[in-house]
DNA sequence: CCCATCCGTAACCAGCGTAGTTACAGTACC
DNA sequence: GGTACTGTAACTACGCTGGTTACGGATGGG
């Protein structure tokens, strides 16, 4: 799968959402805590905001919150929100279908993929946002 | 993680001399089948001789066998042997520490992506190669 | 009503990683 | 010695992504 820093940089904003709660928070904010630029925040917050994991506010005062509560978001939504496709590393890979194995594989490859995703994920959904928090205000409520 | 189609291509190099057993298979010929470059496979072969997974035989009538039976090499394995750093996707990331998330964020993330991918592996695990060639020749064994 | 603030998105640039390719040295076997 | 391989270095081309600027649209306060 090709994951870059967008999930890492996911869950810090989730993490800062929660973190900050009760307010909306601007990108420019965020941006300053993840010290990047707002327009990559917002870039990902936009998608975040269509999954429904957190709700935008134009204007004044406006800015981003969690849609609902911290505990109710798992780091398996932020993944699936973030790279909703089924991610196999297949890129540059178009076998010789003339080939019996090259004929076949990439079915096979599809469910390989599949299921390892499905394995990670079901690991990701074990935790979940408020959790995330928890550990960055330093209490650590029950070791994993 | 930056999974390209590393893996995708390894598990195809595997299959493909689970296939063609009993006889070393030049990088040429497995190339073909791949529909890529000798070299992209010499590359990648090069990394899981180092492994253990494979041998490789120089000279006339040279070429890769595996180094022990299909059905005792696992794609976890595989994966293993091609992406040995634990991928975490934190490349393009490195928070504002004077922020109390960002401060805290990355040894979270830490835990979070080694989790993850424990769990991706504990998937890969359970599919051998020998089973990919089955499939390859058309057995489903037992369907998952 | 206007203005400050903030989101949403398009457009562009730069850097990096990877696949592809060529080239060549080293090795094994006939 | 010649042939058929591996092993690797070096270079190119391309695609992806993050960073940046720019600007339109919405919202709410004065």
């Amino acid at each position: 799968m090709a994951t870059n820093s967008r999930f890492a940089v996911t869950v810090h904003i989730l993490a800062y959402l929660a973190y900050q709660t009760g307010r909306p928070v601007p990108s420019a904010e965020i941006a300053r805590s993840v010290s990047t630029n707002a327009v990559v925040i917002r870039r990902l917050l936009s998608v975040l905001v269509k999954a429904g994991l957190v709700h935008a506010r134009k204007g004044v005062a406006g800015g981003f919150e969690l849609a609902r509560p911290a505990a109710e978001i798992s780091l398996r939504d932020a993944y699936h929100a973030i790279e909703p496709r089924p991610s196999h590393g297949m890129n540059h890979f178009s076998p010789n279908h003339r080939c019996p194995v090259g004929a076949r594989i990439e079915g096979i490859l599809n469910g390989v993929f599949t299921a390892a995703q499905t394995g990670m994920e079901a690991e990701l959904a074990r935790t979940s946002v408020a959790e995330v928090e928890r550990h960055v205000r330093g209490v650590c409520p029950n070791k994993r």
